[in-house]
DNA sequence: AGCACGCCGACT
DNA sequence: GTCGGCGTGCTC
């Protein structure tokens, strides 16, 4: 007897279902596994799908069932396990399965192209071309304007680069190539060793100890955590541990933030090993990402070192996995399918049956909660004895001083000293802009956003307003729109009132700024960093994206200006994150054989969890947090998940989660405390009001339920539609 | 999401 | 009389 197949197919949709096809005709069953994708009738327009489960039954009337129209894939495009992951993850952070998949598969593959080797068609400048004077092209501006797009990116550009910058490129390029000015090159995206190569170091006890805890373990799943200060030589341990795996043939998925992907980490991996290495991150071409996708599948790629969504990297012989700066809120998505990368990877070493190491100076409190709990193992790093002396951490109680633009007499007093003293200064400011506040000091006006509820920010420099959440921008005004007064003043400060006010103070020292507004140009970031480190620069001024993966030698005093921001929030985690950032510059300053100082700026010296982590350092720091949260009732002893709702109407979002809340009982549900619906913390954004209601459980498992329920509710479309939702499993961010 | 269908207002 | 606005419903 024939059984009836029926495939269970995710479709690239917002909808949380797989949709039931038959085998396309004159394919043997066989040849139906589950990681095939196929192109499908979609209603009335084409789709293409991956297969997530063969069935003998439909919930459709089998006559209404299309077939599949064509099988495009020969094997899976996953194994078992990450299908299993994909699955998972869609379950667990209730976000549509067919969305998951897509994310996973690079837009090539999600576009039906075919799994198979292609380089990346590049196109090069010949050293005849660099030499051609560009002025004897007038006849040709095309052409001209090819090759100097191609000399301002260095030598060399991808075609899907080039598609991306130029409309119809392709002939001009093409004459280029007859005249010997460019060629086309199929170049490989893996990277390989550098002409130098360096050995491994000798490791300290510490490490060593760190490396045989997992190496003794290699071939079972195990969760470590490794606890080390900057400095402390975190990075020789992922090394030896990834050769470990190279010799018993297996490949290593290293995760890095956002940021951390840096040229200099690049090169500490090339070095070291011979083995082909694959990179991930946000910057690449789609045949790049195709290519490395590709490498790390056929296991032509050992290494495989990308940022977040790297964790969806198929590979053919996984020995293991590595999060770099496990703490970073970057490894979690902040929109669309909103997972965290850090927790995907504990989960897919679990279904590998492989390590995973999870590294940081400053852990998250949820590492070291399970650490407490006896999931993950916790090995440390101290310090490296007679390497850089320990920072010295104070406080300036700022309260009744003066204060110049944010800068107290202190803290200007010290970095006076420190440049006396031929030192090199780092001040951090998390808030970019000359003022967050522009106000009329006749009437009272503020300029206000027009879209958000917030003020614009004034950025002197470009002589504009902007808001910082929604990005619009004006002039401006001379005199204040209401009472034409001329008497308008700042309040508050940003980087670039902290560089002004420094350069009047130190008029002959040189400084540079880094915030997103000075290096939004590729490459200027690279170029400014580069600066610092041969000493041009005696101040640095920067916002959070100075403190990660930068080291800066030469630093000996480091000013953090807005401490408070981080002890008045309301956000839960701020005090966290302003922890982390504490002891992550303090392992930047004093590195070489200065002894470096770190100044906080603060109105509150006696704050309590402020001075645990002065007195006793990070980890004294978090068992003090722990033991708060758990009183609080907070995560990690709690979980929780965010159900936001936007709309145009300012009383759409509200009524939404209200009915949302009684259509599935959730004030009653067991387990589950919800808090809301209330007003998002600034309910106006980008023009749509904005409402919010939180989910805390004991359990997990009560929270899962209970969104299983509330998806029927959620995805019925009857008058729902002027409201847009989102769901925040673990929300890093709450606001 | 993307597309069709359907019901209303303003135009050659 | 038609073109097109977007509100609603459906896709295996």
């Amino acid at each position: 007897m024939v059984t009836t197949c029926i495939l269970q197919v995710a479709l690239p949709l917002p909808l949380p279902q797989c949709f039931d096809y038959l085998p396309p005709s004159n394919v043997p069953q066989r040849m139906l596994t589950v990681g095939l994708r196929v192109r499908v009738a979609f209603g009335t327009r084409r789709c293409i799908g991956l297969i997530l489960g063969i069935s003998n039954h439909s919930e459709f009337d089998l006559s209404r069932l299309k077939r599949v129209i064509e099988l495009i894939d020969p094997v899976p495009l996953f194994d078992k396990e990450l299908l299993d992951l994909l699955t998972w993850a869609s379950d667990y952070y209730r976000y549509p399965v067919g969305e998951v998949v897509s994310t996973a598969l690079p837009a090539r593959l999600r576009r039906g192209s075919k799994v198979e080797f292609r380089g990346v068609e590049t196109w090069c400048i010949t050293p005849r071309g660099r030499e051609a004077e560009l002025e004897l092209m007038q006849s040709a501006p095309r052409q001209a304007a090819l090759l100097k797009l191609l000399r301002a990116h260095g030598t060399c550009l991808d075609a899907s680069r080039l598609n991306a910058l130029q409309n119809h490129w392709r002939p001009a390029a093409r004459r280029l190539v007859a005249k010997g000015l460019v060629e086309i090159r199929n170049k490989n995206c893996l990277q390989s060793r550098t002409s130098s190569s360096n050995h491994a170091v000798r490791l300290n006890s510490h490490q060593q100890e760190a490396v045989a805890a997992i190496a003794r373990r290699m071939a079972k799943f195990g969760v470590y955590l490794l606890d080390g200060v900057t400095g402390s030589g975190k990075t020789e341990v992922y090394l030896a541990l990834i050769e470990i795996a190279l010799q018993t043939g297996h490949q290593a998925l290293i995760l890095v933030p956002e940021i951390g992907l840096t040229p200099q980490l690049l090169t500490r991996f090339t070095r070291r090993f011979s083995a082909p290495l694959a990179v991930l991150h946000s910057g690449l071409s789609d045949s790049e990402r195709h290519c490395a996708w590709y490498s790390a599948r056929e296991g032509h790629a050992l290494l495989v070192l990308g940022t977040r969504s790297a964790i969806f990297t198929p590979l053919a012989k996984p020995g293991i996995i590595i999060v770099d700066e496990e703490h970073d809120s970057s490894f979690k998505q902040q929109d669309g399918f909103r997972y965290h990368a850090r927790d995907l990877a504990v989960y897919r070493a679990k279904q590998l049956n492989i390590p995973v190491l999870l590294g940081s100076a400053t852990p998250s409190l949820e590492s070291l909660y399970n650490v407490g709990q006896g999931k993950y193992r916790h090995l440390s790093l101290p310090e490296r004895a007679g390497k850089a002396k320990h920072p010295i951490l104070e406080v300036i109680d700022v309260r009744r001083r003066p204060m110049v633009d944010g800068l107290s007499d202190v803290l200007l007093g010290q970095i006076r000293k420190h440049l006396q003293a031929e030192g090199q200064v780092l001040l951090f400011l998390n808030r970019r802009g000359y003022a967050p506040v522009l106000i009329c000091h006749q009437c009272g006006w503020v300029a206000q956003c027009r879209r958000c509820d917030a003020s614009m920010t004034l950025h002197a420099g470009s002589r504009t307003l902007r808001c910082h959440h929604c990005g619009s921008q004006c002039d401006v005004p001379e005199i204040c729109p209401e009472c034409e007064s001329e008497d308008l003043r700042t309040i508050g400060q940003g980087t670039e009132r902290v560089e002004h006010a420094l350069k009047h103070e130190f008029a002959d020292v040189s400084m540079v700024r880094i915030d997103r507004d000075t290096v939004r140009r590729k490459g200027s970031m690279e170029a400014k960093l580069t600066e610092i480190r041969r000493g041009y620069h005696r101040i640095l001024i920067g916002t959070q994206m100075l403190s990660k993966g930068h080291d800066f030698p030469d630093i000996t005093l480091v000013g953090i200006l807005n401490v408070d921001q981080g002890l008045f929030s309301t956000d839960f985690r701020a005090m966290e994150r302003m922890a982390q950032l504490i002891v992550q510059v303090s392992g930047r300053a004093g590195r070489a054989n200065k002894p470096g100082k770190v100044l906080l700026q603060t109105h509150k010296p006696d704050h309590p969890l402020l001075r645990i982590l002065l007195t006793g350092g990070y980890a004294a720091f978090c068992a003090a947090s722990l033991r708060e949260r758990q009183l609080a009732e907070l995560p990690p002893y709690r979980h929780m998940a965010m159900l936001r709702a936007e709309a145009t109407n300012r009383t759409a979002p509200a009524a939404f989660l209200d009915s949302v809340c009684a259509h599935g009982s959730c004030k009653t549900a067991a387990g589950i405390v919800v808090m809301g619906p209330v007003p998002a913390p600034m309910e106006r954004r980008a023009g749509r009001y904005r409402a919010q209601l939180l989910f805390i459980a004991r359990h997990r498992k009560n929270l899962n339920e209970l969104f299983k329920r509330l998806s029927v509710v959620l995805y019925q479309s009857r008058g729902l539609r002027r409201v847009r939702w989102s769901l925040d499993v673990d929300p890093v961010d709450l606001s």
